[in-house]
DNA sequence: GCTATAGTTGGTCAATCGTCCAAGGCGATT
DNA sequence: AATCGCCTTGGACGATTGACCAACTATAGC
C-alpha cells in the first residue's frame, strides 16, 4: 500500500487549487480571488500559492486559458462535425444554451477577456485560443462556397459571447432561438442587394 | 463675486466623484476602485464618499447606469434616423468602430455586465436600459416588414457587445466591416430554403 | 448676530491583501 | 542510516481596504 510519492502529492495541489481558481474567477470575480480564499476551496494552506505558482495572476491566467482551450476544441469539433454551414451555426447556438449567463464556466469566459485587456501575456495567448476557433469556424462556412467565411464566423463569435453577456441581464433569452435567423448568415449566396 | 453656494459645491463634487468612477471603473476594473483611489482622482477627500453616497457599490452602480444610459439613448436617435434597416445596422456598426475594446468606455460596459451579475438592482438598472434599447432598434427593424425584427435586434446588440469585446483581444478587428454581411439580418423576406 | 443645516476634514478601526521565508516533514536515492 | 530534493507549515511583513466618526467650517434662515 505505497501512499502518494511526494512529487504526486504536488501536482495534486497543483490541480486542486487550478480547480478552485477554474470556479471562483466566475463566483466572485477575478480581481477578487485571494490567494487564501483560493487556498481554502482548494482544501490546501495558502502558503502553498506562492510556492507552486510564481503569482497569483499566473496561477488565474493559467486556470483561465486552461479551461477555455478544452471548450473551444470541443466546440470547433461540434462545427467540424455538422453536415452544413447552416447546421453548424445552429448547433453551436444550441451548445450556448447550456449556460445560463451566470454560471461559473460564462462568467469565467467574460472575466478573462477582461483580464486580458490589463495582462499582456493573458491577452496573447486568448488571442491564439480564438483565432484557432475562428479559424475552425471559418472553414465550416467555407465548405460550400460562403462569399466571406471568416467574416461570418467573426460575427458568430461575437454573437455567441455577446448573448451570454445578455444572458446574464435576462435569462429568458435563448441562444437557439436566433438559430432561424443567423443561417441567413450561413448561406453561401447573399439575399440580393439592399435598395 | 459671490462664490458657489454651499450645496452647489456638494453638487459638484458628487459630479466629480461619479465621473471619476465612470473613468476608473474602465481603466482598473470595478472591484478595484477604491474609496481612496476615486478620491484622489475626483480631487477630493476620501471622507466625502461615504457622505455623498451611501456605499462604494451604490456610487459604482450610480456612476455606470448614468454613463450608459445617454449612449444608448444617442445610439437609439442613431437608428431611428436612418433611412433604412439595412442602413441602421450599418451605422450601428460604424459606430462602434470608434472604441477599441480596451477604451475606458467599452470596457465600462463589460464590467457593468459583470458587476450585474452579481447585484440585483444593478441588474435590474441595466435590464431597463438594455430592454429600452432593443424596443428602439426592434421599432427601426420592423418599418419594412421584417419578420422577427425582435430577434434581428437580439443579435445586432449581442454582435455589438461580442465585437467590443473581442476587439480588446484583436485591435484590427473592425465592426464596420462586417457591416455587409450583417445587413443580410436586416433584410424583410428571408433567404430561401436551406437545403 | 445666532442658530440650524450642509459640507468637509483628518483620522481610526478591524479586516484583508500579495508576497515572502525560516523551519520542519517526508519519500527517494545512495 | 544518511542525505538529498521536493513539499508543506505557520506566521510575518507592509500595504490597502470599506466604513465610520467627532470635530470643524461655511452658508442660509431667522
Amino acid at each position: 500500500m505505497a501512499g502518494p510519492t511526494n512529487a504526486e502529492r504536488g501536482r495534486d495541489v497543483r490541480e486542486r487549487l487550478l480547480a478552485a481558481a477554474r470556479e471562483l474567477i466566475g463566483e466572485i470575480g477575478w480581481n477578487a480571488v485571494s490567494t487564501r480564499i483560493l487556498a481554502e476551496r482548494a482544501g490546501v494552506r495558502s502558503g502553498l500559492v506562492h510556492y507552486h505558482f510564481a503569482s497569483l495572476q499566473a496561477l488565474l491566467r493559467q486556470a483561465a486559458t486552461e479551461a477555455m482551450r478544452p471548450m473551444l476544441e470541443q466546440a470547433a469539433e461540434l462545427v467540424a462535425a455538422a453536415p452544413s454551414p447552416g447546421d453548424a451555426v445552429e448547433a453551436l447556438l444550441a451548445d450556448i444554451d447550456r449556460f445560463t449567463g451566470t454560471d461559473p464556466t460564462s462568467l469565467l469566459f467574460v472575466e478573462a477577456y477582461l483580464a486580458a485587456t490589463r495582462d499582456d501575456l493573458l491577452r496573447d495567448q486568448m488571442h491564439e485560443l480564438v483565432t484557432d476557433f475562428r479559424a475552425a469556424l471559418t472553414a465550416a462556412l467555407a465548405r460550400t462556397g460562403h462569399p466571406a467565411p471568416e467574416a461570418a464566423a467573426t460575427v458568430l463569435m461575437a454573437v455567441v459571447d455577446g448573448v451570454l453577456l445578455h444572458k446574464g441581464l435576462d435569462p429568458q433569452l435563448s441562444a437557439g432561438s436566433l438559430a432561424p435567423l443567423l443561417r441567413r448568415l450561413a448561406d453561401p449566396e447573399p439575399n440580393g442587394a439592399n435598395e
